[in-house]
DNA sequence: GACCAGGCACATC
DNA sequence: GATGTGCATGGT
């Protein structure tokens, strides 16, 4: 992506894009992801949602925090079965008790178990360190970057790609980081915009860009509605 | 009772 | 490198 063809199509997205952003936000409001949770109840976040209902995911944190678990110190002392008895509402109960030790051995081993510290670290670099621990692949690093650290990082998921595949915004194969980087190209470098608008587009999503093979009464459609879908 | 949800690692071809 | 499979609960 360089050509002059490419800039005008990143042009004619990021104005589409920004201009939808703006109506969902005024149709839907602020989503509220991860509201009033600090750093490390996000992070711990991330990983339980993995393939999974965020009402599930309250329930498994709920449990943590009663049991005044919620802490990296805590969450290194408990044995990996009862860590898993506790989260067993968010589902993959053995899998993601392995996962959370597994973030907090590394956060153990890297930044002596302080999340600020791990934070302090250059975004791009930590996401590699990130994708090099077990369990936390491209969306749950995005997620903790971007929900629990603020960095300008989009988050792409199911949903994402659902969306923007469905009204011609995207290739359907385009991977993670194609798809990523077209998005984060086209808007400007903002945490709260990628955080607000990645939360949007769950929201829409799950309204409209289900598995029905139309999105008629889309608000994306009727957004893009006489345009000629993008071909990238 | 089937289907889905704010993925990921691993096996197999 | 693409595709398939196991992991599991709770809501609709």
């Amino acid at each position: 992506m360089g050509s002059g063809n490419d800039r005008l199509k990143r042009r004619v997205l990021a104005g589409e894009l920004q201009s939808y952003y703006r109506r969902l936000f005024k149709q839907y409001g602020p989503q509220h992801w991860w509201p009033g949770s600090g750093p490390f109840e996000v992070i711990v976040g991330a990983i339980l949602t993995q393939n999974t209902a965020w009402q599930n995911v309250e329930q498994a944190i709920r449990n943590l925090k009663e049991a005044g678990l919620l802490t990296p110190a805590a969450l290194l002392r408990i044995p990996t079965r009862k860590l898993a008895r506790l989260i067993r509402p968010s589902g993959y109960f053995n899998i993601k008790a392995a996962r959370l030790k597994e973030f907090i051995r590394f956060l153990f081993d890297e930044y002596g178990g302080s999340v600020r510290r791990m934070f302090k670290e250059d975004p791009a670099c930590l996401r590699k360190k990130l994708l090099n621990v077990k369990g936390v692949g491209p969306e749950t690093a995005d997620s903790i970057l971007l929900y629990a650290g603020g960095f300008p990082v989009f988050v792409v998921d199911a949903y994402t790609r659902r969306v923007f595949h469905r009204h011609g915004l995207a290739h359907r194969k385009m991977d993670y980081h194609d798809l990523q980087a077209l998005i984060i190209s086209a808007l400007p470098k903002d945490p709260s915009l990628f955080n607000e608008f990645h939360a949007l587009i769950v929201k829409v999503g799950k309204e409209h860009c289900g598995r029905e093979p139309d999105c008629e009464g889309c608000p994306l459609q009727r957004f893009l509605e006489g345009r000629a879908p993008i071909s990238w």
